[in-house]
DNA sequence: ACAAAAGTGTTCAAGGTACACCCATGA
DNA sequence: TCATGGGTGTACCTTGAACACTTTTGT
């Protein structure tokens, strides 16, 4: 663990959000995205000492004046500049030795983004996306957190048209059965994913196809309407 | 609206618990029993002055010390004598305007209780059990509330073996069958029913009948082992 | 011509739905 | 003997799973 003297402590902390206590609370978003074949998730370095060097979900207090709904949006723009994206409340988090500061309990979201399309300065400021496989251990419970999301992800993705949300506009079915796959945790098989997907119209055949692959290209599909 | 003169204003009740604001943070409970074929809620009179002869379900305030899901088993255990009931967490509300007094998000939690068994004095302190059905306004956004909890649990009834904590421990496959019935909103045809529990191996025969029924008596079963 | 992935249909098993008759009991 | 609900099986349909060959493109 290398403390950096910059690091605030817990103690510290709590003091500079004093007002917000007895009992803190807080919104984290688990804001998803898609890369290099795998589900990546933004995250940023923890600014406490006692997880230092660990990653943290993007969280913030909630505001008095705010909506908690409205709080989460807010970190999600603030930290990717993105306005109406998908996000949905998974779970309240409040066991009391979960932050260090003292007591603060959250409420977790998650969030699906087109990973290309958010202009943030990722490794400025210590924000980066991770694989969500690689990140053994995280600050606070927020491995649980994640967890938890990515569960209730995978309950989902054949009930709504979420993952579309990772993917850009376009598309070919290959990379939405690879989502689906690493999703789901899971392979499909290749002919039974295209009845599943087709049954439920979705999807628009934008009359294109791809582009410099190696191989017969594949045609390039869009969502009709992708919930947000 | 009857105001009685006990009843406390908004603004006096945000003096009383000044100590937990800005935001306050409680838990409410969704606890529901099964009696004349009809679910059934516990449900307390508003005492709010802007909610006066509005029911409410049963929540309080987060103690700074404990767990939020322990809060949700004291307000159970408080208010019904019972430990070790079935509660699960279902969502977070937390709209601005949601309490009069001020800003307190809610967690809420669902419970299923058998309603014979359960020692508390009904009818004092204005506690009470009414039917789902007929309530059509209750006090804050506690009806949506009630409604989402509704929800899940119609969802989850044929994955997990829950309604069972509604009955009495010795049941006949009518009341059970009267009971998905309810809780699912549609008539449900009685060998397909019976098929889709036994397949479960939720149910063990009790080798005992239905007695004093004016037909034949069915046979008595008991869960193995529910949900708690 | 070869490598690589696109695109496509059929068969089988399992689960869900619709539906009707005889049985045991109390009045 | 009648009213009431208990208890049961079969036929059909829908859904999901397994599985292989031809086509198109780039190199």
């Amino acid at each position: 663990m290398n403390s950096s003297p910059s690091l605030k402590s817990a103690a510290v902390e709590k003091q500079s959000h004093q007002s917000y206590f007895k009992i803190g609370l807080s919104v984290d978003c688990v804001i998803l995205g898609y890369a290099n074949k795998e589900l990546q998730v933004l995250v940023i370095k923890s600014d406490l000492k006692e997880f230092a060097g660990q990653w943290s979900l993007l969280g913030d207090l909630v505001r008095p004046e705010e909506d908690l709904d409205n709080a989460s949006y807010r970190v999600l723009e603030e930290r990717t500049g993105l306005k109406n994206v998908y996000l949905e409340q998974v779970h309240a988090f409040g066991t009391r030795d979960r932050h260090p500061s003292g007591r603060v309990i959250t409420i977790a979201y998650y969030s699906l983004i087109d990973i290309q399309n958010h202009k943030m300065q990722v490794n400025e400021h210590e924000l980066t996306w991770k694989p969500v496989r690689t990140l053994k251990k995280m600050a606070f419970d927020h491995r649980k957190i994640l967890d938890t999301c990515l569960l209730r992800l995978s309950e989902q993705v054949f009930d709504k048209p979420l993952l579309f949300n990772l993917l850009p506009v376009k598309f070919a079915l290959r990379d939405l059965q690879e989502l689906y796959e690493s999703v789901l945790g899971e392979t499909l098989d290749r002919r039974n994913f295209r009845k599943k997907i087709a049954v439920k119209h979705w999807l628009r055949d934008t009359g294109d196809m791809e582009k410099s692959v190696v191989h017969r290209p594949g045609r390039l599909y869009t969502v009709k309407a992708a919930s947000k």
